[in-house]
DNA sequence: ATAACAATGTTAAAGCGCATAACATGCGAA
DNA sequence: TTCGCATGTTATGCGCTTTAACATTGTTAT
């Protein structure tokens, strides 16, 4: 992060550069950025960038790795304050999915729909997981407190709670939620949907 | 679309380039392709493209709108032999969605990843609205069809059910719908999401 | 301590793709 | 037929990626 260039070497470029990619994905709002530019922003030649990422799209998928953590550390602080296993449980959750869609745009593109070589796609799965791993618990939680049984698996569940979460924020992410009603509410769909698939007991 | 250089004019390069684009696009997996190829396999040089299209953002808006089209006829044809407003019909409909994403699945993340001005996307607005109708004109027969009444009114009913399979298409498409429950299927997914959202009266 | 080596920086340069400029050709209307 | 516009062409500049060859610093073994 630290750009001034004191010594001949950097410090830690390899995170400063990760660092300033992000920021520029961010300010610029597109997340095809240039191996250049990262490299004038943190005060160093572009040929140096290739002594910590093969390429361009490693650096990029780095970006992608920080921002799934980044992204599961607003899945985290929505559900602490909420008890678990509740409806409000998966309204928080859902809340903070499209609320980093929204206040993050070309982060939450950068995440979902940036096509990296498989194996580097790798970096991002710990989080991914994690992220669904939080989902498929509340589930779980919600399905025992429940007194009728749930007529899907809680895998099945969570990964069409999932569906639809992403659906909305991606929708909307795309503007194109709001072009037929342009009085929805993507929260209230959620709220909604979520309902019409755990079932109101 | 004639490759063949006859005359010093091409005759419809503007078709052509767009043709040749497309093609491009899904041989290629990617939508990220050059103006200099297209130029090529059309048998022109790569400035003659800027004759037709301003840069190289507006011949990809030009494939999206294409492939706009391209998608709606799936979706026409698809609810062309069922009865309109059954059940039967939601899952016509979704089904040629998640399996237009799935057979064109280059065309399906050029359609909805896409980033392009704000002024050129209007060129496919048409043929989405179109299939939002499709949409909301088999929510509405439904609607009239059920002796109980629905809780929604059809346009934000037809909202959710988009999100819905638009959710699972996305999810899948970026290979993640398996990642975690590597058993489901994602035509059942959405069953089961259109029979939550509608009811099963 | 110091010499060798590994790590990490630099400049130079090859190569590609986008886009524009200046020029050429051919079709269609007066 | 001739003029003008539409639509081609080649030439060129610029920015970006990536590699090569070289320079500097930090570290480790003797």
């Amino acid at each position: 992060m630290n750009v001034s260039t004191r010594t001949y070497h950097h410090g830690d470029l390899q995170n400063c550069a990760i660092a300033v990619a992000a920021q520029l994905v961010e300010s610029s709002g597109s997340y095809d950025i240039t191996i250049t530019q990262v490299a004038k922003l943190s005060g160093v030649s572009a040929a140096a960038l290739y002594r910590h990422f093969k390429d361009k799209e490693a650096l990029v998928s780095a970006v992608a790795e920080l921002i799934h953590k980044s992204f599961m550390e607003y899945l985290l602080t929505a559900e602490a304050k909420v008890e678990r296993g509740t409806l409000a449980h998966f309204e928080a959750l859902g809340t903070a999915y499209l609320r980093f869609a929204e206040e993050k745009p070309t982060f939450f593109g950068l995440m979902w729909e940036y096509r990296g070589s498989a194996e580097i796609k790798q970096g991002s799965a710990p989080a991914m997981e994690a992220g669904f791993q939080i989902l498929l618990d509340a589930v779980e939680r919600y399905t025992t407190r429940q007194s009728s049984p749930q007529p899907h698996s809680p895998l099945r569940t969570a990964t069409l709670l999932w569906s639809t979460v992403h659906g909305i924020a991606t929708l909307r992410h795309n503007h194109l939620l709001d072009t037929f009603d342009e009085n929805v509410k993507a929260e209230e769909l959620l709220k909604t949907a979520t309902q019409a698939i755990l079932g109101t007991d």
